[in-house]
DNA sequence: AGCTAACCGAGACGGTACGTCTAGTCTTGCG
DNA sequence: CGCAAGACTAGACGTACCGTCTCGGTTAGCT
């Protein structure tokens, strides 16, 4: 949990040092460890500003000084370990898209019950208008980015011009959030394939009405 | 011990009536009124039981007695204004397609604060497993309904025999919940009919691999 | 989960400021003014955690934080205002007994309704352990505090030494209890001389069996 | 717990059989029956009319119709294995008042927990009017009659003509109470004698002031 | 070097809601 | 008409959190 706390004081356990009129960068990181651990460990039930405290020997006031709600700890919490993972670019569309699936959506989310979190994060925006509009914000930015795959192949002839690019990662996208949301992640993966597969053979062809 | 509690429902308002020692309709009516109503106009936050015993004249026990959860009571309240919007039946399947997303998901969830209802639902299922549980099988039942659009479409020669139909109906059905929970329903209609020929293309030409 | 709660103490009458981390008197007072306010005016029927909160404008967590159960919180009310009354000594036991009857124990009871407030430490007593252990406890030290009149008289020579001091308080003090538990308390100013005299003429004759 | 029941219902366990429109007296003693059990084994607290419908198999309107409130079924329980015990006439005072004591009162509530069901009617009366006109009724007849112990003693020339025959009968009853409400029934007997001694010591000087 | 300002852990506070229990009323259907 | 049954409104029970507040202690940086 992160305490540094050399100076240990008289509460038994060993505190964290005060390091004085500054924010403490090792409370914070023990307030987003114990978030994160509680919800990993009991989802969203089961996660209270109350128990993150708790957890994370800190003050309550501590945490509403630096994270406004509830809904914005766990925002923090989910693009912490979020930031790392790169759009493929493999050269071929289909690949990309089962990479993108694969990697950046569905098994992301498999791997140490990411995707709990981010189902907390789902929910919590469906209650706090806040929440909502951060993950609006944050998702927007992602499937821009990831448009650019589907224009690379654009650009290499493997799918007609006509392609709204935004709308097929919106599909992609989608897909995934309905299997997490639906607590059908395992059986996703099978899938994959074949909504690449599909979607592929749909941009291939000019729109009718165009 | 030693309560006096006078109770007795003489207590200003008219009360029910009592029908004797069998499940009261009209107390049940008004609570699930109660509920809609307060699901309506504040949205899940804001919906507690207390506030639905309250409004709906009721006690606690009698809510608690028929429904065991917060996640039953607003699951029957979405089952009771869902069951009577049918799956179209153009004889085409492109305004087969956009029907369904205009009528059944979409539009549906426009009207009338439907869509708020539904996003409380899916928010409660992410954090209570039974609520994911009634979830789930609803939505399968739905789901493994709506795939009969794609089969009579194969039927007529629409489309490849080849045609994984509940994929098809996923990614529809996926489509619109993650519009509905992105709050980014107003902008969806403009995006039917694309989707919709997406789709159609990608499954008149049969897969690759095959 | 996903409680609004607006809360926040700025709720139209003024509140009691906070102190911090610490147990705030002016709460302690109001609560136990209130249960005093309580069990003065409607008794022990009436009496519940849930009024005495409200009344005291303070949350019931804070209630049971200090007062375990409703017994200790009753008895605390009437411990507030009994301290205050010393034992007599007035140099001859038959005084000392008609002023211990009438000022300790039935006048007390007489003013101010302190009589129904004991009443109910007593019933409260009746059916909760720890109500009853504290009663004990209580009691037995004003008795033993009581043998003092006794025990002055023998050094006097006014009782014979064999008199059980105890046991002769016991009587006393069980005189007035039953006067008290059967509402008789306004016929026994007129007998409290009786008592006394016939207790003295005990004491003043060594048992027959020594 | 006295189910005649031959007929048995279709309700699992074999019920009463209807007597048709009359008050079935196996319902009754079913109900006391219930009551009993519960005041011994629980005690007051414990104790509703709701555990007793349970225990007794009975519907709760049918306890109302015959028992105005808890208090007035508590005090029939109490009274219905109250009334075999007589008054003790031995020849003497000392060996009456030790027998009455002993036997009446003492001994009495020490068999079969019946001190326990005791304890309960005096807390009940001391919150409900009604319990505790019925207990006082009860308690004035049952002192009345006691006199007779003290009044045979004057005529035999044991104690002085001026006593105060309905006192001491009082002192000797809230001696009792006073050690059942107290939870000091078990080290009473020891005393009992002693406490007999010093009244009847008191009893034999004519009042000083006479 | 002392003072001030901010942060920290802690936890009390007034509240709301939880889910359970009982009170006392009512009505049905059986006998 | 009496009865068992049990649903009903009402509200108290004791607990968990909410979000705010004040405290006492600590340290950094300004004066």
């Amino acid at each position: 949990m992160t305490k540094t706390s050399p100076a240990g004081g008289k509460s038994g356990h060993q505190a964290r040092a005060s390091i004085g009129a500054r924010r403490n960068p090792a409370s914070q990181a023990a307030i987003l460890d114990a978030a994160e651990a509680i919800l990993r460990e009991e989802g969203l039930a089961g996660f209270s500003i109350e128990a993150v405290a708790r957890r994370a020997r800190a003050g309550k006031p501590t945490i509403y000084r630096w994270w406004p709600s509830r809904a914005a700890l766990i925002l923090e919490v989910y693009q912490r370990f979020k930031q790392a993972v790169g759009f493929p670019d493999t050269g071929a569309l289909r690949t990309d898209l089962i990479a993108f699936l694969s990697n950046n959506l569905v098994g992301f989310w498999q791997s140490g019950m990411c995707g709990t979190v981010f189902r907390s994060v789902i929910a919590e925006a469906q209650t706090t208008p806040e929440a909502a509009a951060a993950l609006a914000a944050y998702e927007s930015a992602r499937r821009r980015d990831a448009t650019l795959m589907i224009e690379r192949a654009k650009a290499r002839g493997e799918v007609t011009a006509q392609t709204n690019s935004l709308l097929v990662v919106d599909l992609l996208v989608a897909f995934a959030w309905h299997r997490l949301l639906n607590g059908r992640l395992a059986e996703t993966p099978a899938d994959i394939e074949a909504v690449a597969d599909l979607l592929i053979a749909g941009m291939q062809k000019p729109p009718a009405s165009a």
